[in-house]
DNA sequence: AAAAACAAACCGTCAAGTCGGTTTTATTTT
DNA sequence: AAAATAAAACCGACTTGACGGTTTGTTTTT
C-alpha cells in the first residue's frame, strides 16, 4: 500500500477513535469537531479533509462501534460452543459491553437520529443490518430452538440490557444491576429449557 | 387566591407543557428557549422570568413528567385491584407511556444528565423519589410476593420497556413490539405463580 | 507538475442570558 | 376612597460567546 494511502487510513481511524471518546465523555449535545480534532492530534483541517461535515464523522464512527459488539459476540458464541464460555458468561459480555460507552454511543446517536430525519436515513441500514447479525449470532447460540423463539428471547435480552443501560446514567449500583441480570438468566434458562 | 399568583402559576404551567412538547419534537439538542416561549403565547421575557435558565425549566418539566406517570400507574393499580384492569392491561398502560412523549423525554434528559454533574445533581432526588414511588405501587401489585422479589419484577419490566423505548427510535413496528410485550408478561404471570 | 494531506485563519449564524423599560396588580398612606 | 408607592409580571432589543463550515495557504507524495 502507498504511502499516502497508509497515513490517511491511520488518521481516519484516529479521528474516529478520538469522536468515539469524545462522543463517551462530552455526550452527543457538548461534541465539538475541534475537539475531535485536537483529541486525535490533527488540525481542523485535516478533519474536514477526511469527513465532509459532523454527521458523516458520526455515522462512520457508529459504525464502527456497531462492527466492534458484533464481532466480540461472534466470537463469544463460538466459545459458548467450544465449552470455553458459559451462557451466563455471555450475557455478562453482553451487559459488560451494553454498560460501557459503546451502548451510550449508540443512545446518543438514537436520539439525534430521531429527531433529524436526514441522520436517520444515513443509519437505518447500518442499524438494520447490526440487529440482523446480532439475530444470526442468537440463532447459532440456540440452535435447537425454533429460530422465531430464539429471536424474541434475544430481542428481550437485548432490551433489557438497553433499559438497565440507560438505568445505569442515574444508578450507579454495580451488585444492583448484577442481582437484576442474574434474575434474568436465570428467567432465560427456564425459557430455553420449556 | 390572589390574581398575580393565578396567573402565574398559570404562565408557569403554559411554559411547562410547551417545553414537553418542543422536547419531545425537537430533541433536547435543538431545544430553543423562545421556541417554548412562542409555543406557550408568551415572551421570551415571561420565560425567564419565572425560570432563571434552560436548566430550571428542564427540570421543572422533568418533575411534571414523573409525577403524572406515577399518577397514571398508582390509579391503574387501584383498578387491578378492583377488578376492573387486567395485569395485561396494566402492562398495556406502562407500554404505552413508555413509547410515548413521556419517556423520549426522560431519556433526553439522563444523557443530559450523564454529562452535566450539576444537572445531574439537580435531578438525582428527583429520580430517586420516582423510582421509590413505582416500587411501592408494584409492591402493592403483588401482595402476595416477597417485596424483594416484587421490586425485582418491577425493574426488569420497566427496563425492558426503556430498551423497547429506545429500540422504537429505528424500529416503527407495532406489531413486533406487541409481540414481545406478550413474551414479556407470559414470562411475568409465570414467575409470579411460581 | 499535479494531487493529496494537512494547517490555520476567517466568517456567518445562532441562541442563551442580560438588562432597561412598561404594564398590571397589590399595599400603604392620607 | 383616592392617591402614592411598591412589587410583581412581562416585554424585546442587545451583547456575547461559540461553533460549523469555508477558504486559502503550505508541505509532502506520486
Amino acid at each position: 500500500m502507498k504511502w499516502q494511502q497508509q497515513k490517511s487510513l491511520e488518521t481516519q481511524q484516529k479521528l474516529l477513535s478520538a469522536a468515539l471518546a469524545c462522543l463517551e465523555r462530552d455526550g452527543f449535545h457538548n461534541f465539538r469537531l475541534d475537539r475531535v480534532a485536537s483529541e486525535a492530534n490533527v488540525s481542523k483541517g485535516a478533519l474536514t479533509h477526511h469527513f465532509s461535515n459532523k454527521d458523516d464523522l458520526l455515522a462512520h464512527a457508529i459504525e464502527k462501534v456497531l462492527a466492534e459488539f458484533v464481532g466480540v459476540l461472534a466470537h463469544s458464541v463460538d466459545e459458548v460452543h467450544a465449552g470455553r464460555l458459559t451462557l451466563d458468561g455471555f450475557l455478562d459480555l453482553m451487559w459488560l459491553h451494553m454498560s460501557d460507552q459503546l451502548y451510550m454511543v449508540t443512545l446518543e446517536i438514537a436520539l439525534k437520529a430521531r429527531h433529524e430525519p436526514s441522520f436517520k436515513t444515513l443509519l437505518t441500514p447500518q442499524v438494520q443490518n447490526f440487529h440482523e447479525r446480532i439475530d444470526a449470532i442468537w440463532q447459532q447460540l440456540f440452535p435447537r430452538l425454533p429460530a422465531e423463539r430464539a429471536t424474541h428471547l434475544m430481542n428481550l435480552s437485548m432490551n433489557l440490557l438497553r433499559g438497565m443501560g440507560t438505568q445505569s446514567v442515574f444508578r450507579k449500583d454495580a451488585q444492583y444491576f448484577n442481582d437484576l441480570l442474574n434474575e434474568w438468566k436465570a428467567i432465560l434458562k427456564q425459557q430455553v429449557a420449556s
